[in-house]
DNA sequence: CGAATGATACCCT
DNA sequence: GGGTATCATTCGG
């Protein structure tokens, strides 16, 4: 179980091979999505994002993610009401929310809600890239970097997946450019962690404390240990 | 630790 | 309409 980081201990499961990932494509129902934002987020975890392009097949195992409940959660772009930035995320349950955030960087959200529930989503933090390692590394720039850590960041995971503002609204269910499956099979209860969402604090105690962040425990992919 | 870099929201004329 | 504070991050020093 050591793989070159030390102490770390991995008690999450390693992911199949791409080739199986490619084979099947099993999408989630849009029922999945219509679930209160949190359970979504957490049950996101082990599931595949995939992306294909003229230049192949990219693919990741979702290992970390953070649920952003709707307008009341201050931590939540939707706290501003519906506008052009944030209609992706008022919209159907299952598509893109994608937005540019310090000027440079992309992330990629997935809307979700439970019935009577508003404008909630999923940022999908990181991926353990599963399939186009290669491709993922020349779309980052980075030659040199472990193909565990190409997707360790909401922002790296678009970058490595080539996801743009021209996702945005995207249906995430259908089309054969970006969309999600189910992986082979969910990750345990025991292997899931959670802890505040990053880089939240501006939303003051009462948001920036709630343990919506969800990663699998010890997985090298992870943004932040 | 701090710069990079631009869209957005919000407040003011 | 226009000015500006802020930002769901990343990389290099």
């Amino acid at each position: 179980m050591s793989s070159g980081h030390g102490s770390v201990v991995v008690t999450a499961t390693p992911a199949e091979p791409a080739s199986d990932v490619t084979s099947t494509r099993r999408l989630p129902p849009r029922d999945f999505f219509a679930r209160p934002t949190v359970e979504v987020a957490r049950e996101l975890l082990g599931m595949i994002v995939s992306r294909a392009t003229a230049d192949g097949l990219t693919a990741g195992r979702i290992v970390e993610t953070e649920a952003y409940a709707g307008p009341a959660d201050l931590a939540s772009h939707a706290r501003a009401g519906a506008t052009r930035r944030t209609a992706p995320m008022f919209g159907p349950v299952g598509h893109a929310y994608v937005y540019l955030v310090y000027g440079m960087h992309e992330c990629l959200n997935v809307v979700a809600r439970a019935d009577g529930e508003a404008a909630g989503a999923v940022l999908l933090r990181a991926i353990e890239p599963l399939a186009g390692i290669e491709l993922m590394r020349r779309r980052r720039g980075r030659p040199n970097d472990a193909a565990a850590r190409l997707g360790a960041g909401p922002a790296r995971l678009c970058q490595a997946l080539a996801v743009t503002r021209a996702h945005d609204g995207h249906d995430l269910l259908a089309g054969s450019e970006l969309w999600l499956s189910a992986g082979p099979q969910p990750p345990s209860p025991t292997q899931i962690a959670s802890g505040p969402r990053i880089g939240v604090g501006y939303a003051g105690e009462d948001w920036s404390r709630r343990p919506w962040r969800f990663w699998l425990a010890g997985h090298p992919s992870v943004s932040r240990r």
